[in-house]
Order: C-alpha cells, then structure tokens, then sequence
DNA sequence: TTTAAAAAGGGGCTTTTACCCCTTTTTAGA
DNA sequence: TCTAAAAAGGGGTAAAAGCCCCTTTTTAAA
C-alpha cells in the first residue's frame, strides 16, 4: 500500500511536473492536486480525500501556505505537512514551521532529496535540511527582540504613507483628524526606529506591508 | 526519432519534475538539464549537445534568459528557445521575445499545453497564447511613451533619495551643492509626473532602480 | 464600578520639501 | 571655433513633514 501525497500549488505546470515525480517514487502515490489553500479544505471535506502528507507551497494566491498549514493542523491533526518553496526567509520559514509543518524543503533541491524527505516525514514525522535545522537553532539564541505589534489601524495608515497623498489627505480617506494621522507617525517612527516617511515606506515594503 | 530538448532553470526540483514530464511526450525527449545560461553556452560548445528546443526559464542567477536567449540567437540560431516563467510583466515578455524566443509559456499552465507549445514551436517555428498574442498586438499600437531616459547621475541621485537622508545628507554624499540635487530632484519630477519623495521611492523600486 | 491605558485630537514650533524663476559653468555638436 | 544645450548652483517662499508637549474620549481590565 502506497502512502497518498496532496499537492498544493499555484503553478499548474509544477503541481503537475510533481505529481508525476512523486508517483513515480516505489512508496508514494498522489491523490490529487489543488491550486491553493481554500480548495483543499473544501476537498478535505470527504474523508476520502485525506491524505498521509500535503506538499505545500507557501506563496499561494487566495489562501497561503502558512494559514492552511494552520488551519490543517488545527482539523486535520494526523495530515503531515511537508512545505515546498522558493522563499529562503528565516521568518517565513519560522513562520512556516510554527503553523505546523512537519519540514521544510526548498524547490532548488534534487528529487531524491524531496523523495527522502517524502519518506522521512511518513516514518519518523519529520524531515530537515541542515540549513533549516541550523535556522531553528539560531532562532533559539538570544535574539534580538525586533517583533514590534503594528496595531490595524496603523497598517492601514503605513499603506496610505505609501503613495503621493500628503498627510492631510491620508486623514480624509481614513476618516480621522490630521492631527491623528500625525499621532501614528510619530508613534510609529519611535517604534520602528525611523527617521522620515521615506524609511517607513522602504520599511513597508519589506515587510510587504506594501507591495509596489 | 524524437526531438532533443534542453532545460536551463536553476530551481532543481522543478527542472527535474519538467524533465519527466517532458519525457512522458511521444514526440521529445531530454538531452541534459541546465541550471543557468551559462552552464548551457559551455554545454552547447560540444555539437552532440545542442538541441531542437531550449525551455528556458527567465529568472535566473549568473545569466538570466533574456540575455542567454540573446546569446543563443547570435551563435546557434537554429536551436529554438520557448520561454517558460511566473514572470507576467509586459515589459519582461517583450524583452525575452525580442531576443529570440520562440514562444512564451506561464508557469501556470497544463501540461498538455507544455506538450502542444512543444510540437508548434518545432513544427511551424512559434507559439503563443493568446494572452501573449495580445500584448504583442497591444505593444504595437500608438503606446504613449514611457520610456523616460534618466541620467547616471540622477539614478545615483534617486538611490540616494531612497534613504531617510536629507536632501542636503545626499548632496553631501554626491559631492554637490544642495541646490543640484534640488534640480536634480525638481527635474525628475516633471520628467516622471511626480509629486513628492515617497512617488519617487515607489517608482524607482518598481523599475528596479533601488532594491529594498 | 472604578481606573488605567490606549486611541483620538490638538497647539505651536523648526526643519525639510517642493516649486517658483534666475545665473554661471561645462560639454558637445554644427 | 562658435554656439546651444545641459549641468551645476542659487534665492526666495509656501506647504508639508517632523517633533515637542498637552487634553479629551474611548476601551478594557481589575
């Protein structure tokens, strides 16, 4: 009896080139493949469509890698997660790992590897790299402390700082007073450490508060 | 007697998926895989290894698509390269066809479409959606010109002013008077229709002038 | 139900930006 | 070599941004 793998990929030329990768491994077979994160959980839905383990990508549209991760492990406990993706982050592979996932593979890998990671995962419950392993012991040192809480309201007004309007007009579309917005800023600037709305916007946007 | 095709994309365990799936089509077969252009022009100085096809993919470290699709046109151009990518910008698309693709495929796609892209690239010499079809259609028309020419000094200016310096701070850095960069600032402005730093900043990391 | 703190709003001030219009110097083309 | 451009530099001004320190309102928690 084979072990039965979901895939869960945006890219249907990947999800496919995959899908014929990993049937053709001796211990595994796909069940089926979806397109991002909602149609899985519907799929889930029927007990037959649980699987031993879900390939998942992380940069879906519609619903992402790290909330169906979540979700999945909150509903589906026994299914294994194996994240599959191009993102080389520490946070979002921290991320990752924290929602749930049972390993964490980069697609610049051979498919032996992703064959073993396969095996792994099934046998032992989880599988990884050094790299990842190194990541997750440096992630236990002492750290710096740099998680600063953005309240909603202040994501929303970092989004507006990111276009051409002038303070005054960022308060008439958020509906606030003037004064307000210029409460965030400066609130903001103290937290983030920042001199001008010229480092908040290059700010958000790394932190894809923002995305140009 | 099948069709040789090449492969030249640097994340492994796609370029190994497509490999399969590739020599699942009756029609082709892979000659080796390649995982930057420059690999693939070392490759290509034996005549036993060049190809019929090259799928190429755009985004690569070393040497991107665009300028190995340039190179290939220049020294092999019998080989027919069909560029593969997530990239959907327009300008990306235009750029890789001007250097001598055959054809451009998403990465999102099915794989019977893989295959037919295959067989009309070989047979009749291109392919293309109709989403491509398109925009090559749409980039002949009139097209507002917005290929706005922009100094060495200004684009050192612009990433400068991607920073939380001051105006005078960059002028400083640049070795000019703050007055210069004012011009250098004002005249930009007009040049690019914008109205204050933060415009600036999201313009130049949008045309890739600063990174963040 | 009291209380503390967070959110919202404000006054007054300095610096920085942005936008005029103008001169001198340098560069390159006819 | 002349000449017309860019490039570099500048003065003045109004608006916007940034930075204090302060009050009122709302929210949540004890």
């Amino acid at each position: 009896m084979k072990y039965s793998v979901v895939i869960v990929e945006d890219h249907i030329l990947l999800s496919q080139a995959l899908s014929g990768l990993v049937d053709g491994f001796a211990k595994f077979k796909i069940l089926y493949i979806c397109k991002n994160g909602k149609e899985l959980l519907t799929r889930l839905k029927d007990p037959k469509n649980i699987p031993d383990i879900v390939l998942m990508d992380i940069n879906m549209p519609i619903m992402n890698g790290i909330e169906t991760t979540a979700a999945l492990k909150e509903e589906y406990p026994q299914v294994k997660v194996l994240a599959l993706s191009v993102e080389e982050e520490e946070k979002t592979i921290l991320k990752m790992l924290r929602a749930g996932a049972k390993g964490y593979l980069l697609k610049d890998t051979e498919k032996s590897i992703l064959e073993n990671a396969l095996i792994e995962v099934q046998e032992t419950g989880f599988y990884h790299t050094t790299d990842v392993t190194n990541l997750l012991l440096g992630s236990l040192q002492p750290k710096k402390d740099n998680t600063v809480i953005l309240k909603d309201r202040e994501l929303e007004f970092i989004k507006h700082a990111c276009t051409e309007k002038t303070y005054k007009e960022i308060a008439g579309d958020m509906f606030l007073s003037p004064k307000t917005i210029e409460g965030y800023r400066d609130s903001i600037f103290e937290k983030l450490n920042l001199k001008n709305r010229t480092g908040l916007v290059i700010y958000a946007i790394k932190n894809k508060i923002f995305t140009p």
